[in-house]
DNA sequence: TAGTTAATAGGAATCATTCCTATTCTTAAG
DNA sequence: CTTAAGAATAGGAATGATTCCTATTAACTA
């Protein structure tokens, strides 16, 4: 990875910026690619990516992620939420706050243009035995 | 897919859902195709994405998704929600409940033994112009 | 017991993303 | 202005989770 050093400038770096500035469609790395394509017509898909990433790590963009790359399953039970160990990668259930976040689907649909049916809440963090080991 | 008709039994799918109500690691296919390959020598991957999807339409199990398959970027601006809309995929930014969210973690870091330093709120539903399209 | 049909194994295909390498470009020094 | 050094790029191969396809196997039913 490019982090460290000084950065040179890019061009296409400048360009996707840009574009991310002018919309608030929140495009995928191909959107961008087929939008810069015509101006660079040599662009490659891997730049994008590897411009995302600097960006990203400039803090002038952010990622909206889809969590983790794999899936993972779960029996049904109660409803709840989780926290993601962002150390070992467990997946722990909380009892918390269901209902909180029932409450904010209904404010947000009587405010806004929206329906909202359900929403997703997900902590990020450490996990119990995580924590503990950090008491070194 | 295989919805619809009556389903046979399969003790395999039997085992994954038993498996997944015995643990509370979410796991991912991955991992139950792993614990299952011992007692099913002849177990496919492929077979145990075809039961895990079965025992989700069967609402046996849940899936915890990352959301969509691919990552969206944005530029830095102020911190906010987002929903997505599930009529045609857009997402859009919220104003709303920043501080109601920072509210739960607190809440979440006093009461329990993790230590969560971020959250995600995502709605899910339809965007404005979805909700509009719906008036036929 | 035989026939029907679902379930399975195995492997190929997909798709977003990452990785690798040779080439090109930017910048700064001489 | 020229050139050397190293970052940025293009292009394509590799990866990894997931899906799709097909021939085979197994379970229920008449």
């Amino acid at each position: 990875m490019t982090t460290g050093g000084k950065l040179r400038s890019s061009k296409q770096r400048d360009r996707i910026l840009e574009l991310l500035r002018a919309t608030d469609e929140h495009p995928t790395a191909a959107w961008i690619y087929d939008q810069l394509k015509a101006e660079f017509p040599r662009l490659s898909l891997g730049n994008v990516y590897r411009n995302l990433h600097i960006l990203v790590e400039q803090g002038a963009i952010e990622k909206i992620e889809g969590g983790s790359t794999f899936d993972r399953y779960e029996a049904v039970g109660t409803p709840h939420c989780h926290l993601v160990c962002e150390s070992c990668d467990a997946i722990v259930d909380l009892e918390l706050p269901m209902s909180a976040v029932e409450e904010l689907t209904e404010r947000l649909n009587e405010n806004g243009p929206y329906r909202a049916t359900r929403a997703r809440l997900e902590f990020y963090g450490l996990c119990e035995s995580c924590v503990a080991e950090e008491q070194d």
